[in-house]
RNA sequence: UGGGGUGUAGCCAAGCGGUAAGGCACGGGACUUUGACUCCCGCAUUCGUAGGUUCAAAUCCUGCCACCCCAG
């Protein structure tokens, strides 16, 4: 048994609930933190209040203390500014994946410190090893739950004073428990949608922050084809919301290219749309979990390209903190601003913005 | 106002006397801690309109309306 004390971070939902309830095993200092990192400026549908009753009472059943923390200052600075200023540019970010690194990673993580815990934890599906004073990051148990992807720009520090007792979990087992513990949260629907934000109507959520520019939509032949609410709503290989009906071949379109300068979304009929599939991707800087780059210039690995996407196989030219990664096979719908991550097997070595795509 | 053609859901489009295919779009749901993709379900009591024939019409007949084309 370990004293020394861990912070957890509960949402409000089962994954941390049982994260908690699993802790309860090895540790006997055990408190609960409820992060409240978004003001509500809409009269929107606040669950906050639901999330943090059902923290409450997961605690109580646990008996440990609980707390609840206000990081929605540097959440707006640190993510969501960052966030817009993607859209801004025709790019389609992760915010999560930043969320990880700027706020459970490190504000969360400063919190915990002040409350004197050596260490946090979260209901995140990952695994972490140690040997020899390195932390590794690996894939979850469970993988279809894995969010390595999510984590990919964690480093050494975080790691090192990081737990995730849902790494060796299935999450049936993790209802399981929820369920023969009595939480109150054992039946209730997994969050979905921008963490702390939740999910919620994207385009109207948008245009609350950013002005939108009507255009054009324009075929790759060059016909008009359609028009646009503004550029930001769409994204690489969409199709919903292009409202194109009875052209052409009949079958379905998909957003190929964004022309900012023109403000012109360009669309391709069919699913083998090839301007959707390209070979390679750079990103001009990039995340190693294990804290330095390898040793090596040029190798092959796994990738993903988005979250649960199969692995995929690729080969890495490391150039500096450029990195050009080439896929072996043809990727559909890369995308600018999301995060291509690299996995060595179970391993996930790290991750960085897609800065470009090549054909 | 001579000739020809076409009018089926938001769009494209089957149907040619037996009681409205399909696709796209759209809506809802599933999946999912980004954005997407994908999957499932829904989507014309009605066929430009008014009459007529028939047991039965979107399908046949007639008038009208609209649009298109060729002539003028």
């Amino acid at each position: 048994m370990d004293d020394a004390r861990i912070v957890v971070g509960m949402s409000g939902g089962v994954d941390s609930a049982v994260a908690a309830f699993l802790l309860k095993e090895k540790y006997s200092d055990i408190v609960g933190v409820f992060m409240n990192n978004w003001k509500e400026t809409d009269n929107g549908i606040c669950t906050t209040e639901q999330d943090y009753d059902d923290v409450r009472s997961v605690c109580a059943m646990l008996d440990i203390p609980y707390y609840t923390v206000d990081f929605s200052g540097e959440y707006m600075d640190r993510v969501f500014s960052h966030f817009l200023y993607e859209y801004k540019n025709g790019r389609t970010p992760n915010p999560d994946i930043l969320c990880n690194r700027e706020i459970k990673f490190k504000s969360f993580l400063k919190f915990a410190e002040k409350l004197g815990a050596k260490k946090i934890a979260t209901g995140h599906y990952a695994r972490i090893d140690e040997s020899g004073g390195k932390f590794r990051l690996l894939k979850a148990r469970d993988k279809s739950k894995d969010q390595s992807y999510f984590l990919c720009e964690l480093g050494q520090d975080a790691l090192s004073r990081t737990v995730f007792p849902l790494g060796e979990t299935e999450k049936t087992e993790v209802r399981d428990i929820a369920a023969s513990q009595g939480f109150v949260n054992a039946t209730k629907k997994d969050s979905t949608g921008i963490c702390f934000i939740g999910e919620r109507n994207f385009r109207s959520f948008l245009s609350q922050y950013l002005p939108a520019q009507n255009g054009d939509i324009y075929s790759t032949g060059g016909e008009l084809v359609g028009r646009h609410s503004g550029l930001m709503y769409y994204t690489l290989g969409q199709r919903k919301g292009l409202g194109i009906g009875g052209k052409g071949s009949g079958e379905p379109w998909f957003v190929v290219r964004k022309d900012l300068e023109a403000n012109r979304l360009i669309v391709q009929q069919g699913k083998d749309s090839t301007l959707l599939y390209s070979s390679a991707l750079v990103t001009e800087s990039f995340n190693w979990i294990s804290g330095e780059a390898p040793e090596k210039v040029d190798f092959e690995c796994t990738a993903k390209f988005r979250y649960r996407q199969p692995d995929q196989q690729v080969r890495v030219r490391r150039n500096g903190d450029r990195l050009e990664i080439e896929f072996l096979q043809k990727q559909r719908a890369v995308t600018p601003g999301q995060y291509a991550v690299l996995y060595d097997g179970e391993i996930c070595l790290g991750g960085g913005v897609i800065k470009e795509v090549m054909l």
